[in-house]
DNA sequence: GTTAGCACTCGTTAGATGAGAGTGCTAACA
DNA sequence: TGTTAGCACTCTCATCTAACGAGTGCTAAC
């Protein structure tokens, strides 16, 4: 959208609608404006104004001889011209840092805290979604030993996450067996992505099953037991939170947002679009094309480490969402969370 | 509550009102009892019947000339006496084992799982206590090098759960080093438990600061980087779920519940007090004894590891629950999770 | 271009009303 | 003595109506 194509007057009566609208969830009509907000104008004036802004398509009636409220082509006006960044509080910032500090051992932890403190702050249900695989590759891998039949397998991506899973097996074998296929592999498998790593491990087990019998045992199990797709995720916090929302107030208009909220599938699709492009992304009402929702707003930031996106996160709520501090929040944990998760891992 | 002190015909008279009104979540009168049960009797006699029910305490009116619903007396003894057990179909069967099998490899997937799978099949909240602390103990510690100043620490417990945290250290090291702290650190804390852990080590550091250097370095770094207390936490699943319930048609009334969910304190104290009694336990109104939430029931039920209560699971819903149902869901979901946790776990 | 005045619209609220479900009580019945 | 029919009474809920008021568009005056 081109930026100012309306004239200042009209731009501050839409500024002050859709302000009053986003505070009070109500209609407003001329003669609260005139009387809220002095314009220097009389009801009457703010009255044609108003008329001339539905007409083109910024606001709206609900019903005929309604107060005004913003059409989603008004938001995204306001969004992209009009809105104006609200800080956050010194508390506010103590409390992000605080929260993140405390779970920062653990990289799977940070975006389960990541919505909890988006949820927290902005009251309104949080999404994250866990890193996508294409660009995920193996940075180390190792085999260890619990018991006699009990192996732990533990990956390190290059982007710092540590995922395990526990192998039986039923070959004996000794730790330094296992000592030498951990390094085997960590030879082979380092800097292959997520994506490669089936191909790479039936690829080395043809060259080497008859070679070394136990590296090709070990190679099998290992294709056995790694999962044929490992799937992104998305964690949703706070969904309880829309009902503080007065448009959720009748339980019936929940229902849909819960039954998209039950199916990960769609958070999926949904928050996968925003991946696309790095930074902040802001999708209102339709743009959102999901037809599960109606009048709901989407805002997200990619978080990454070295430059590298590996997700988003954000908060989904009415059209009539607090554009201005929930888009501050947003960026600044998605920015937290990119910070936190590259934390004592340079470059490699 | 002794069993049986209602002669039989009560008996039938409260269960019929107690299982239609779990049903139906209408108050329900004699006429409609003497329409749809056939007991032989008049509304009348049922209507004399129930007046000696509501005198005794185990039926009450919502207002006078409505029909009659259980009081949380009625409930207890519906649940101590009359309930009959509903079995699951093979379906559900199926699927709690299809979706536990799909996160069996990692604990911690196991627990967001079991309260998954939980709320999906009672469509009520539901919540799970991680495993509490006082008799967890290492079973194995190893350490692990990624790059030249971050190690990661890895510790699994002897009920098979796994941690792991990322640390820097500006000390130069080897990967022998490594192994060799890591084989000191397993003799000396193989059978430790978490609350004796930092007395253990602090104790460790006097004896050998001044004989060993580097193992001391690691000791200190070590008892710098755990946390001083692990905690337990509570992790709920399907708290919109309460929305489907009538009572809760009103946001209103859902907001204690809220409130309660985003305590986990609370909830800590919650779930915790049916730590102590293995196997069901089921509170109902009142006997919850949290004036948070009113006119709620909580069924749990422990999970174990090798017999050692880990901690417990469950959910919350209005009093008027499907007591039969949600038992014997809760019940064969805490074995199944327990079955789960212990596979490949031989007792040590 | 701005403003005051005015008739009109339409959702919200407060009573009023009637239907319906259910009760307790009394008296008759087996 | 336990059971049942009958009946007056109670209380909720849904429906209807009328008054209200916030807000509008239009016209005419400033």
């Amino acid at each position: 959208m081109t930026r100012r194509e309306l004239d200042p007057r009209k731009e501050r009566i839409l500024r002050v609608v859709t302000d009053d609208y986003i505070k009070s969830a109500e209609p407003i009509g001329s003669r609260t404006i005139a009387r809220k907000h002095k314009l220097g104008l009389s009801p009457a004036t703010i009255r044609n104004e108003m008329a001339d802004l539905e007409e083109s398509g910024y606001l709206k009636q609900p019903y005929t001889s309604a107060g005004r409220i913003p059409s989603h082509r008004g938001y995204r006006y306001y969004v992209n011209v009009l809105m104006e960044q609200k800080e956050l509080t010194e508390e506010e910032l103590a409390y992000i840092e605080s929260e993140f500090a405390s779970k920062a051992f653990e990289h799977q932890s940070l975006l389960h805290q990541t919505v909890k403190i988006l949820a927290q702050l902005t009251k309104y249900p949080s999404l994250i979604l866990t890193p996508r695989l294409n660009e995920i590759k193996f940075r180390h891998i190792q085999l260890i030993p619990l018991d006699n039949t009990c192996i732990l397998l533990l990956v390190v991506t290059d982007t710092g996450f540590i995922e395990n899973k526990l192998v039986e097996v039923f070959v004996p074998f000794t730790p330094e067996d296992l000592n030498r296929v951990s390094a085997f592999l960590n030879s082979k498998l380092r800097g292959v992505s997520w994506s490669e790593l089936r191909p790479t491990l039936t690829q080395l087990l043809r060259e080497i099953r008859s070679s070394n019998r136990f590296f090709g045992q070990a190679l099998e199990t290992l294709l056995k037991v790694l999962p044929e797709k490992r799937q992104e995720r998305v964690f949703v916090e706070g969904a309880i939170n829309i009902l503080e929302q007065p448009e959720f107030r009748q339980v019936e208009k929940v229902k849909p947002l819960m039954n998209m909220f039950e199916e990960e599938e769609k958070l999926l699709e949904l928050m996968s679009r925003s991946l696309l492009r790095r930074g902040l992304n802001i999708s209102i009402g339709e743009e959102i094309q999901n037809s599960d929702i109606n009048d709901c707003s989407v805002i997200t930031a990619t978080y990454e480490v070295n430059g590298r996106i590996l997700g988003t996160v954000g908060v989904l709520g009415p059209t009539r969402m607090d554009y201005a501090r929930v888009v501050t929040v947003v960026d600044f944990v998605a920015k937290a969370l990119s910070r936190f998760l590259s934390k004592g891992y340079k470059s490699q």
